[in-house]
RNA sequence: GGGCGAUUAACUCAGUGGCAGAGUGCUACCUUCACACGGUAGAAGUCAGAGGUUCAAAUCCUCUAUCGCCCA
């Protein structure tokens, strides 16, 4: 006797994702045995912020590469994903400069030893929160080998990194014009601006030409930069200005003579031609005042703040106050022209959206052409690939054009850039240890202030969490990775660097796959913000609908290439799924046999035959569909057959053969199931495990088992049709039924044309039929009488009737044939408009023209049995 | 301005040349001994528009319109 578990009536997640989640972790099932024997697959995890919050973007993001690791792991690969957390420079500095701002404090006022030591405990404490959320998530990530990217092997990773490339030329100081936030305190790099549309105005000032009453007119978009103004500049063909070539013009506000330059890059057609130029805050500015050595003057100062330069009368001021008063200013003393609405691209912080201020300074620098070269060669080799294939595109269209990536931050929170200068004769040093004096004068050195770029060491993340500088077993074993899966959004942040980086230090792409995954949005196809109120926050939809159902939710709908609009219904539509598999599990344990039996392959009835071929057509089919990460298709397919096939037929079907005690359906039955829940798993592992526990001889875990594999001899094409031909007599039962107002209880007999063929077909099956249709007695003739008082149908090309013993209104039954012709009649009509033509018949593929012609036979065959069943309806 | 993508049932979306599909919603009936988080049946489409290629187009090509995103 074997132990019956039973389940209870309706599923409740909660309890049963908190017991197996532990259960994984405390068995330690996720993982990886470097010493295995078996083939690995290893994925590193997009390291969240340490500051995040799990959101749906993160849900998706690590629920489909999670559906493929438990995959590959049950498919007997040795599967390493590797989880982690970044630390997030400019977020964790903005947390804890707010929270010292809420105390009355500063960073200046603490320093920077106290503010790490803030940081740091605040990471401590809070920094786990996104770890415990991933975790119920169910993702099956390697938690022995997480790690932190600042942590004290990456920190020696990212040093090693810095100084190496610094040797070899790749790394440079310059003073150059960069992109500061003056809200973060900090400048960023060209790919951290967002650039957005602002309506602004386009002022057009004169530039008078000293002696004389004319001047040049110049537009621009931001009046206040005209302090700093060190030239006009025309273009050399522009006829409207040659006169002025080599002259001087007067700066208003500042009364100093400024010269007019000619130079190509100057656009004839903006404004009045003639733009006004500001080397020290305008990136073509600074481009044309280093061409023709002009001087910069820096009126804006790192806060955005007016400096000294900019004048008694604007210093101190805000920038946008600046603009004002330079405006009213201008239009006092008769300098401003007129002014236009003028619609522009400004760039803005992408972290706190303060619009940026280009900044003159001594910034760190990645060059970064020679690092490119072999990334782009990489992925036009395909030695790595992009799926979907077309965001290929967008990589080659950003490599190509890549500038040097600047580095270096004004902020505390990160990794410090490893250079220090000496005090005595400014000497640079870059070192791993900080040189105890100038090793050319021996003066004393002081270590740049700045941090580095965090996605500096982001980029190091598929080999510096390995342990690399150090050959380390897991590098020889993980690295290169098989699959990255990431968001769009941070192709040119993170995983072009991580390409660039990972061919520079380990001679080796980082990773063979990148599955870039859509971003998940509202309804309405809007991002999710906070600001929108439109969010949709995974855990509450985990409290709600259970872990599972979000899984599936967000697999069903991730369709490669595509954004995904979330809705919640649609979630609770999965959580009726995982309902509808725990009660046919309920049923299939209340009906599993009391020994323990072996499948006898041989003596399959219908039923069983016919699942076990489908369930092979199945396996394959996911198989197919995961292999090219179509969850989507994968998750349909699973969703559909233990739905529609498993549940609504197999089960029905086997009902009478169950309580005839047929130990063989058991059998059947319970393998089956087993090996649903095994398909399921990757997609929802709390409760494909949970059930299978009920399941007697089970082991450990579901995890540890084997994915099924198709076999090719369950395959029957004879028993799937046969089925068919089953299923649909008694869906033509049930239309007429429903269709004549015939309710289940009234018990009708079926009359099934055909003859003896039928009859052999149908008649082992008849208390499925009578059941399932709710059938009293079933006769087989060969033809319908005509007399008879049936009600009739066409079950593919079968005619059926049904006899009833109450009279019911025809017109209903009139109807529904009328109807069910004249759509017969369409069907033949379109076929035969084909077939006539010669053209198809010459040049359409034969296979083709034969199942267009057996359809139409068929669809004839019908006709005349409609018809006919109508005559006798009209007879009556 | 350059690039990418979308437009298919009321909604959200599959469908890469050969019968127009799914889920949800809707309508009607049914509390049948796994499940009302359920069952059965049904209605529902100018595949954005125009032209072209083809025996055959939702699918390939061209143009147009609308909407999104990325980059200047």
């Amino acid at each position: 006797m074997r132990e019956k578990k039973l389940l209870d009536k309706a599923y409740d997640p909660g309890p049963v994702e908190a017991r197996w989640s532990k259960f994984w972790l405390d068995e330690k099932l996720f993982v990886a045995d470097v010493k295995s024997e078996k083939p690995k697959f290893s994925m590193v995890l997009p390291p969240p912020n340490v500051t995040g919050v799990l959101h749906m973007g993160h849900a998706l993001c690590f629920t489909l590469p999670d559906i493929i690791v438990r995959w590959k792991k049950m498919q007997g690969y040795n599967t390493m994903w590797l989880p982690g957390t970044d630390h997030a420079s400019i977020a964790v500095h903005n947390v804890i400069e707010q929270s010292l701002a809420e105390k009355g404090l500063s960073r200046e006022k603490v320093g920077r030893e106290e503010f790490l030591r803030i940081a740091w405990e605040w990471k401590n404490k809070y920094g786990g929160v996104i770890t415990e959320q991933l975790k119920r998530l169910g993702c099956s990530l390697d938690w022995s080998r997480q790690r932190f990217t600042m942590d004290e092997g990456f920190s020696r990773a990212v040093k090693y990194v810095f100084v190496s490339l610094y040797r070899e030329g790749l790394i440079y100081r310059d003073y150059y014009l960069v992109n500061r936030c003056p809200r973060c305190q900090t400048v960023l790099s060209d790919i951290e601006i967002e650039h957005k549309e602002v309506q602004g105005k386009l002022w057009y000032i004169k530039y008078p030409i000293p002696g004389t009453d004319d001047g040049i007119v110049v537009a621009t978009t931001r009046p206040e930069t005209m302090l700093g103004d060190t030239a006009v500049a025309v273009h050399p063909d522009d006829e409207r200005y040659t006169k002025y070539h080599g002259q001087k013009v007067l700066l208003p506000l500042q009364n100093r003579l400024i010269p007019v330059i000619t130079d190509e890059r100057v656009e004839k057609d903006f404004g009045t031609g003639a733009v006004k130029v500001t080397p020290a805050h305008d990136p073509v500015d600074f481009d044309l005042g280093k061409k023709h050595n002009l001087e910069q003057i820096i009126v804006i100062d790192g806060s955005g703040k007016m400096t000294e330069a900019a004048g008694e009368e604007f210093k101190g001021l805000d920038r946008f106050a600046c603009r004002e008063k330079v405006v009213e200013k201008l239009k006092e003393l008769g300098y401003l022209v007129k002014v236009e609405d003028y619609t522009h691209a400004v760039g803005h912080c992408y972290r706190c959206k303060t619009v940026i201020e280009p900044y003159l300074s001594w910034q760190w620098f990645v060059k970064i052409e020679p690092l490119a070269k072999e990334a782009i060669k990489a992925v036009e080799d395909k030695k790595i690939v992009f799926i979907p294939e077309n965001w290929t595109k967008t990589y080659f269209e950003w490599m190509y054009k890549i500038h040097d990536w600047c580095i270096s931050r004004q902020l505390w929170w990160g990794h410090r850039i490893p250079a220090y200068y000496c005090q005595n004769c400014g000497h640079i040093m870059v070192e791993m240890d900080e040189p105890k004096a100038c090793e050319k004068c021996g003066g004393q050195v002081v270590q740049d202030e700045d941090v580095l770029d965090t996605w500096f060491s982001s980029a190091l993340w598929p080999f510096a969490t390995m342990g690399w500088p150090d050959e380390t077993e897991d590098l020889k074993v993980f690295y290169p990775t098989d699959l990255l899966a990431t968001g769009f959004d941070i192709i040119f942040f993170w995983v072009a660097r991580m390409i660039m980086m990972g061919l520079k230090f380990m001679k080796d792409i980082p990773f063979r796959e990148v599955f870039i995954n859509g971003l998940v949005r509202d309804m309405k196809k809007r991002k999710m913000s906070k600001s929108e109120g439109n969010i949709i926050d995974p855990l509450e939809m985990i409290e709600k609908y259970g872990t599972d159902a979000l899984r599936f939710t967000l697999a069903s709908l991730a369709v490669p290439g595509m954004d995904i609009a979330l809705s919640e219904e649609r979630m609770a539509g999965y959580r009726a799924f995982a309902n509808k598999i725990w009660n046919a599990s309920r049923f299939v344990l209340m009906n599993l046999s009391e020994e323990p039996v072996k499948v006898d392959q041989k003596s399959l009835t219908l039923p069983n035959r016919w699942i076990r071929s489908r369930l092979t057509k199945v396996i394959q089919q996911l198989n197919a569909s995961l292999k090219d990460y179509k969850f989507y298709e994968a998750a349909e397919t699973i969703y559909h057959f233990i739905w529609h096939e498993f549940c609504d037929w197999y089960i029905e079907f086997i009902k009478p053969e169950l309580r005839q005690g047929n130990k063989n359906t058991q059998a059947v039955m319970e393998d089956t199931l087993e090996k649903i829940l095994r398909l399921l798993h990757p997609f929802m592992p709390f409760i494909t495990e949970e059930i299978w526990h009920h399941l007697p001889e089970t082991g450990k875990s579901l995890l540890n088992t084997n994915w099924p594999e198709p076999q090719p001899d369950w395959l029957d094409e004879e028993a799937e049709s046969t089925m068919k031909f089953l299923q649909e007599v008694i869906s033509e039962v049930r239309t007429i039924r429903a269709e004549n107002r015939l309710p289940v209880k009234e018990k009708v007999n079926l009359w099934i044309a055909g003859g003896e063929k039928n009859r052999k077909v149908a008649e082992p099956y008849e208390a499925a039929i009578q059941l399932l249709a709710g059938v009293e007695k079933i006769e087989y003739v060969d033809e319908l009488p005509a007399e008879k008082k049936l009600l009739k149908g066409v079950a593919g090309t079968t005619e059926i009737g049904l006899l009833i013993t109450k009279s019911i209104d025809l017109r209903q039954e009139k109807e529904r044939l009328e109807k069910e012709l004249s759509k017969v009649e369409e069907d033949i009509n379109k076929l035969e408009i084909r077939l006539n033509n010669p053209d198809f018949l010459k040049k359409a593929p034969q296979p083709v023209v034969n199942e267009h012609q057996q359809r139409l036979a068929e669809l004839k065959l019908k006709k005349d049995k409609l018809e006919k069943s109508l005559a006798d309806l009209r007879q009556e």
